[in-house]
DNA sequence: GGGTGATGCTGAG
DNA sequence: TCAGCCTCACCCC
C-alpha cells in the first residue's frame, strides 16, 4: 500500500540487487507466465520510478512495468527465501538475491512507446524535483487548469505523481491550506510551499522509510496506530497536535481525508 | 479463524 | 459515480 516513497525505495533496492544481472523469472501464480518466461534469463540493465510507476530495462526485451496498486507487495530476500507463495506473479533472482512481488495491480511487459504514454499522463515527480518537467513551474501550471478542491488535486497522479492519501492530508496541514480551496485558487506562494512540502515529505520518507510527518516525533518501530507521528492522518476523534481543535474527516476524491479546520482555514 | 479496511486505479454506465 | 480488482495485516471473537 504504498506511496511514491516506497515505490523509489523498491527502484534503489532492486537496482542495487539486480542490476547488471542476468535474471530468473517465473510467475508462480501463472498470470504472468508468458511475461516472466519472455525476460527470463535476460540482463536487467537499470530500474526507474516515476511517482507510483516502476520501470524495469532489460537486454532485448520490453520493459516490465509494475504498479502495485492498493494491495501490491514486494519482498526481497538475500539468501535463503522462503518458498514463493502461490499467489506470487513474479520472482525474479540473480546473485544470490530474490525478489517476489503480489497483489499488483499491473504487472506487464511495455514497448518504449507505451513507457512514453505512461509518463506522459504523469504529473511532476517530487522525488525528481528539479529534473526536467519536474518542477514546482509544471505543479503550478497543471493546478491552474483545474478548479476541483486542492485536496482532490493532489491525489490526481497527471497532476503530481507519488502523493498517496497519507501525504495529502498531511501536506496540506502543514502547508496550512485548506483541502476545499479550489486548485486554480491558490497563490503562487501556497503553490510554492506545497510542492516544498511535499518534496522534503517524500525525501524523509525515502530515506527513512516510512513516513513521519510530525517534528522530533518518536514513532515506535512497529505498525502505525492511531496517526502515530502524522499531525491529522488517520486521527479520528483526536485532537490537533497544533492548536488543540478537533481533527475533521471526510471523503474527498474517493478517499478519507482528515484536516483541521483551525490550522487550515477556508481561503 | 472470520471479517474488514487499506498508503490505488480503471473502466463501465 | 461507483463497483471491481485481489492481497495482507489487523481486530475481534
Amino acid at each position: 500500500m504504498p506511496e511514491g516513497h516506497v515505490i523509489h525505495r523498491y527502484a534503489l533496492d532492486h537496482r542495487d540487487r539486480l542490476a547488471g544481472r542476468v535474471v530468473r523469472a517465473t510467475s508462480p501464480q501463472g498470470r504472468f507466465g508468458a511475461g516472466a518466461r519472455r525476460i527470463d534469463g535476460r540482463k536487467l540493465i537499470d530500474v526507474d520510478a516515476h511517482g507510483k510507476h516502476l520501470f524495469y530495462r532489460f537486454e532485448r526485451a520490453e520493459a516490465l512495468h509494475v504498479h502495485l496498486g492498493l494491495y501490491g507487495k514486494f519482498r526481497s530476500f538475500d539468501a535463503k527465501p522462503p518458498p514463493p507463495t502461490p499467489a506470487t506473479r513474479l520472482t525474479l533472482l540473480g546473485g544470490g538475491n530474490t525478489i517476489y512481488l503480489a497483489g499488483p495491480s499491473v504487472c506487464e511487459l511495455v514497448e518504449p512507446w507505451a513507457e512514453q504514454a505512461i509518463l506522459d499522463r504523469l504529473g511532476p515527480d517530487p522525488l525528481k524535483s528539479g529534473t526536467e518537467g519536474n518542477t514546482v513551474e509544471v505543479f503550478a501550471s497543471n493546478l491552474a487548469r483545474r478548479r476541483i478542491p486542492i485536496g482532490a488535486a493532489v491525489l490526481d497522479q497527471s497532476v503530481i505523481a507519488g502523493v498517496g492519501n497519507i501525504f495529502r492530508s498531511e501536506a496540506l496541514f502543514v502547508a496550512g491550506i485548506s483541502p476545499h480551496t479550489p486548485a486554480n485558487s491558490l497563490t503562487d506562494s501556497e503553490v510554492a510551499e506545497l510542492w516544498a512540502v511535499c518534496v522534503t515529505m517524500l525525501e524523509k520518507g525515502l530515506a527513512e522509510g516510512r513516513i513521519v510527518t510530525v517534528a522530533r516525533s518518536r514513532v515506535r518501530p512497529g505498525p502505525r496506530r492511531n496517526g502515530a507521528g502524522l499531525y491529522v492522518y488517520q486521527r479520528d476523534q483526536q485532537i490537533c497536535r497544533r492548536c488543540n481543535g478537533p481533527v475533521s474527516r471526510e471523503e474527498m476524491a474517493n478517499r478519507t481525508l482528515w484536516w483541521c479546520g483551525v490550522c487550515q482555514p477556508p481561503g
